[in-house]
DNA sequence: TAGATACCTTATAG
DNA sequence: ACTATAAGGTATC
């Protein structure tokens, strides 16, 4: 096993793991100590997260089991990490520790709701999820609260992941297209999918016969990116923004949710144009054409927590 | 092309 | 205790 730590100070801008983490882009990760996201800053702010990933860039079967924390601030903390091999290039990738979020934030329009949801999850970032664990996750999160959309991942890797030991510890990746693919329905429905499972099946059966990979989106020009990712089963313009988002670094998407809708009626009303496409189009306009999706995850994360 | 409806499951409100 | 409602939507008609 090796271990080291990253100095906060030394990214560009801050860092805050738990918002990051548990802001409902992600659903790689799990706590250490078993809780679920449900429990909002219900510890000390420096638990363990682990998970287990693909080295970079992802050409073999090799998996990687992986935990960090962050002890300190979110400007002058440390992230300590224990892996099977150096993990700093891994979560440099997974956390965007390479954004530089105050450059972000300075370029991002001043609205108020903006200013107050930037102010109160001040260091968090946008993931890199790994492509297809990211595509079913949002394909499992139509219609469900970001605890039980997290609750399914960790059965899907529980069930049927690959099992990987570190230090003693055993971790389970999720599983591969083709694993999720072979499994069937019913059994799918038993880790408590609902309709969502034929949706992750013949995705999965999709990517595992080589007829699609959500990666191909990568390179193509945005709307054309969210497009070509609708092409697989369960997933319409929001899931395939939150794909685009949160795995394929599109910064400019914003995924149309239950949440923005209602604050953009609440909010900017003008941006209302009746389309996906085109209120789309006037909201990304809104929050600033190049990190649209930066503004979207601190509001969606912002009122979701309460605020105003 | 736009609009209505069914869909699994569960936590929470009434 | 029950029943109704809603939860980061999508597919289908």
């Amino acid at each position: 096993m090796e271990r080291g730590a990253i100095d906060v100070a030394d990214l560009s801008g801050p860092f805050d793991l738990q918002a990051t983490v548990e802001s409902g882009q992600s659903y790689l990760w799990n706590r250490a100590d078993g809780r679920t996201y449900e429990d909002l800053h219900a510890h000390g702010g420096d638990e363990w997260y682990e998970t287990v990933v693909s080295p970079i860039p992802d050409l073999t079967d090799e998996r990687v089991p992986l935990r960090v924390r962050q002890v300190g601030g979110v400007r002058d903390g440390t992230l300590e990490w224990e892996a099977s091999t150096d993990a700093v290039p891994l979560l440099t990738h997974l956390l965007r520790l390479d954004d530089d979020l105050d450059a972000i934030r300075d370029a991002t329009p001043d609205l108020p709701l903006l200013e107050r949801a930037y102010d109160r999850y001040e260091g968090m970032r946008l993931v890199r999820d790994p492509a297809f664990p990211c595509l079913v996750s949002f394909i499992c999160s139509a219609q469900m609260r970001v605890a039980r959309i997290h609750g399914m991942q960790r059965r899907l890797r529980e069930t049927y992941g690959e099992a990987v030991d570190l230090d003693g510890e055993t971790y389970r990746a999720f599983p591969r297209p083709a694993r999720l693919a072979a499994r069937s329905e019913s059994e799918l429905r038993d880790l408590s999918l609902g309709y969502r499972a034929p949706y992750v099946r013949r995705t999965a059966e999709m990517v595992a016969s080589g007829e699609a990979d959500p990666r191909e989106a990568v390179g193509l020009p945005y709307e054309e990116a969210r497009e070509s990712l609708t092409r697989f089963v369960g997933v319409g313009d929001k899931v395939a923004d939150c794909v685009a988002l949160f795995s394929l670094g599109f910064l400019e998407a914003v995924p149309l949710d239950t949440w923005i809708t209602t604050t953009i009626e609440e909010y900017y009303p003008d941006c209302d144009r009746g389309s996906y496409a085109e209120t789309s189009r006037a909201i990304r306009e809104r929050f600033g054409d190049e990190y649209a999706g930066y503004a979207q995850t601190y509001v969606f994360y912002h009122l979701r927590a309460g605020g105003e």
